[in-house]
DNA sequence: CGAATGCTTGAGGCAGTTCAATTCACGTGG
DNA sequence: CCACGTGAATTGAACTGCCTCAAGCATTCG
């Protein structure tokens, strides 16, 4: 899962074939805290999120850590580079995940359809992360802040239907490498939104948005410069 | 072309097969300032730089601009996403580009081997994309600038073998736009690093890495916090 | 040669970081 | 059931790296 601008597209990534019984390979839990694989393993399997949440990381050398993705229910982990994981890749919370083998990507042969899906996975993949360029690049803390939350509701809304809130298992320390900043900031500016009126934070671990379309501006860009003219005091009012 | 943590895969690319007169889609010559498409447009062919530079770029409402990447030869660019471009794709240098039709990618139908090489060039660009996350998430403007270089030199040596010295065809704001930082930061950290000894600035297109492996150093980080023992000045003496 | 455009340099400001101190959530044991 | 301990989250204060705004400089092109 990618912060991208709110297109809708994120969302229609393919659920890809329902649980089958007979795939060679089938649904297994995974345990919060487990780790699924490490950056440099050989790639033997994808594995599609059917419930839970994952975490992809890179790490430098110095420590630097850079949250790549979420894996929430739907995305699809572990595309290799030549034959090798390129992130480490953890479980957030228990998770159901479905494994196919490598060869589903790399050769049509055993199952075209699969193939196909797999290959528009991982180019819906590529378009994703452009767009998370955008966000990392050239947005604000607050608009980073604020995307993240719009898209988790969003995914809120596919995965449970119509929803006002996102759950948040990971860390803030893990939004905060994910999003370029520092938990300090993570914090206080979801703080500054909170204040502002256009969310609650319920606990840690869960965030109601009082103003979904305020939100959204935020996530925009549309703050304003000016606070008194901005979305964030203006909206609040008006709501 | 992304900057990546310089680690020789992102010079690993297939370069697929040379140039074909039997090829349904040959290759064709496109001019500087040229625009191969836009975002939105409908994907028909993927192209591969044979020789020129081109640009990838995305665009906020408000005008701001994130360079996705810089399409070097042996790079591909044009991945679909539900059949639509998603960047803006320009033309920086006179360029020689290889078209292929979408299908080659999308079925194997009509050249198995051209299919998997398609499809493991897109996996390479996933892996090189989330290089290029850490850089945008994590680095300093000096690493950025640095790891630019570096990867600009590498690619320099695969194409035309051995080099010390990097062609920046692009403007100062076009690689602003790609590291996240002003076209005032790029050129002050160029400047810096320049009066470090580092590099030297034959003219505004082309840098020379006097010594590469304290380039490489400040790429990773190892400038350190303390000046009078950075690489930046120690590297500077010791060479 | 003059205008236009892009690059460099300077000065000052600010968003986000860093360092530090509470506060909160939650599990554990008395 | 409550005191305690631990780790995470929040908040505060000061700093700094990068940005913004502005002025000079270089290169290209008419």
């Amino acid at each position: 899962m990618y912060v991208t601008i709110l297109s809708g597209q994120s969302l229609n990534s393919p659920s890809l074939r329902p649980a089958d019984p007979q795939a060679k390979t089938g649904t297994s839990t995974f345990r919060m805290g487990a780790n699924l694989y490490y950056e440099g393993d050989k790639v033997e399997r994808l594995y599609q999120v059917r419930s839970g949440v994952l975490r992809l990381t890179r790490l430098m050398e110095d420590g630097r850590r850079q949250v790549i993705s979420f894996g929430y229910p739907g995305d699809i982990v572990g595309f290799p580079n030549d034959g090798l994981y390129h992130t480490d890749c953890d479980v957030l919370t228990d998770a159901q995940l479905q494994a196919y083998p490598l060869s589903s990507l790399e050769s049509g042969d055993g199952d075209p359809d699969l193939h196909k899906e797999l290959l528009q996975a991982a180019l819906h993949e590529i378009s994703a992360m452009q767009d998370h360029f955008m966000m990392l690049g050239r947005k604000s803390a607050i608009e980073k802040v604020a995307s993240f939350l719009c898209v988790l509701i969003e995914r809120m809304s596919t995965e449970f239907g119509p929803h006002n809130h996102a759950l948040l298992p990971m860390s803030r320390s893990d939004i905060a490498d994910f999003l370029g900043l520092t938990t300090e900031t993570v914090s206080r500016t979801l703080s500054q939104i909170r204040k502002s009126g256009i969310i609650a934070i319920n606990n840690v671990h869960t965030v109601v948005a009082l103003q979904p379309q305020a939100l959204f501006a935020l996530s925009q860009g549309h703050g304003g410069p000016d606070p008194d003219k901005s979305v964030l005091h203006g909206m609040a009012r008006a709501g």
